[in-house]
DNA sequence: TAGTATGTGATAGTAATACTATTGCAGATG
DNA sequence: CATCTGCAATAGTATTACTATCACATACTA
């Protein structure tokens, strides 16, 4: 069942509001499994037009170009995330227990309920595992960061630094440990996939349990806390 | 002065070896510096070849396409360090010590002495941290990793694990810890150049010592050993 | 010394990519 | 009834990402 979430974000990220139109909707749904088929260097508004049998100009009309689409893609999945953060830690008050949810909630995204019809949770998550970084590894960063293009996910690592924070006050790089846990996250569950020895754990049927062990291990000797297995 | 450093790679990230020829040497040395300036994405070889005075169908004699070049760099780079980590190394018997070598060394990598006259470390550096992580986030990594083209990424944190291990042999992450190593140095230079909200520590006129104290506390937290500032 | 392989430059050409512009039409809205 | 919105269709351009061929200089080889 579909719980209707309003996902709000910055208006420049988009020429025409995809969320607001039929067309609109079926591009981003066309998009994330396209670009999770071919992958994004070889994905094009021709292609994805073709699979969605439609026309380039039309979904130029909605977009800038790809980078543009990419960047709202993230920008969605991560205002998703600080959502699903928010329900998951509603009522719970022990900062170490939000904290582990906060890792539990990021490393098991794609399998959490409240979805949206027209978005793939899921392969969402995969494209922002292999592609994520490249929204913001570009000669354009400063530009768009300037324009707030990047305020979702940096209001996300601000909320799991204050987190951090909770669990210990005088904890010297809160933000830099909260964005480290999002890239170690999604690094080491592509590293599984593919580089396997960069990692040391192991990933076998979509199940991330280890990853999320090993990321607590890390987050919580960090900050110096025990915690019990 | 330009010590003789002999950086051996996969034949199959070229065509023709680019060290062995003087048109091959300055596609490196002309390559870094257009990458550095136009980002990876609006990098072509037919740009490349006029900067070089060159033409086009040269530099592909040399490279399949620029994805090949960038895996070639990427490789030369993390080879090179892996020279300078041998180097700083050599003769320190505390692992303790030797971790603390491999973060500087990382760090301040593009400070390094030992030079090779038609590589520009420091560039080389830049593009490193800015464009490394497109190397292996492609389609493509499964079949590039099978013929070997990232073995000197992976030789060299197999290396820092087993520091790791040295300093603390029940350690359950070695290959995650001595990766994400990696990653974090690059990222957090690249946050704190770009995206300064995700970190916490500042870099002024390229001195990136906050990100080497920062990561030696990261490391040796995690390893449970109490290091004295 | 003639012959051949190697490295490079020059030129040309193709298919795909990344757009932009214009027209026209159907349905909703005022 | 007029107009606005959303969308499809068509056309066209500049650039990208190659591939192929030929010519020439040098170097090594028989």
């Amino acid at each position: 069942m579909a719980v209707s979430i309003q996902i709000t974000l910055n208006e420049r990220l988009y020429l025409r509001d995809p969320q607001a139109t039929d067309l609109g909707r079926r591009i981003i749904q066309f998009a994330i499994l396209l670009i999770d088929e071919v992958g994004f260097e070889t994905f094009t508004f021709k292609k994805l037009a073709a699979q969605m049998g439609s026309t380039e100009a039309s979904v130029y009309r909605y977009f800038e170009n790809k980078h543009m689409l990419l960047l709202y893609l993230v920008s969605w999945f991560w205002e998703w995330v600080n959502y699903l953060i928010d329900i998951n830690t509603r009522n719970i008050t022990d900062p170490i227990a939000k904290l582990k949810i906060v890792i539990s909630t990021l490393v098991f995204a794609s399998k959490e309920n409240p979805s949206i019809e027209y978005v793939n949770e899921s392969v969402l998550h995969r494209i922002i595992i292999a592609e994520g970084a490249k929204s913001y590894h570009t000669k354009s960063v400063d530009n768009e960061n300037r324009e707030g293009l990047f305020v979702n996910y940096k209001r996300l690592v601000e909320k799991v630094a204050t987190f951090i924070l909770d669990v210990r006050p005088d904890f010297a790089y809160p933000y830099a440990l909260a964005s480290n846990l999002f890239e170690m996250v999604n690094n080491h569950i592509y590293f599984a996939l593919h580089l396997p020895r960069l990692t040391d754990v192991t990933v076998v049927d979509d199940d991330y349990s280890e990853v999320e062990t090993m990321i607590e291990m890390f987050a919580f000797s960090v900050l110096g806390v025990e915690i019990e297995s």
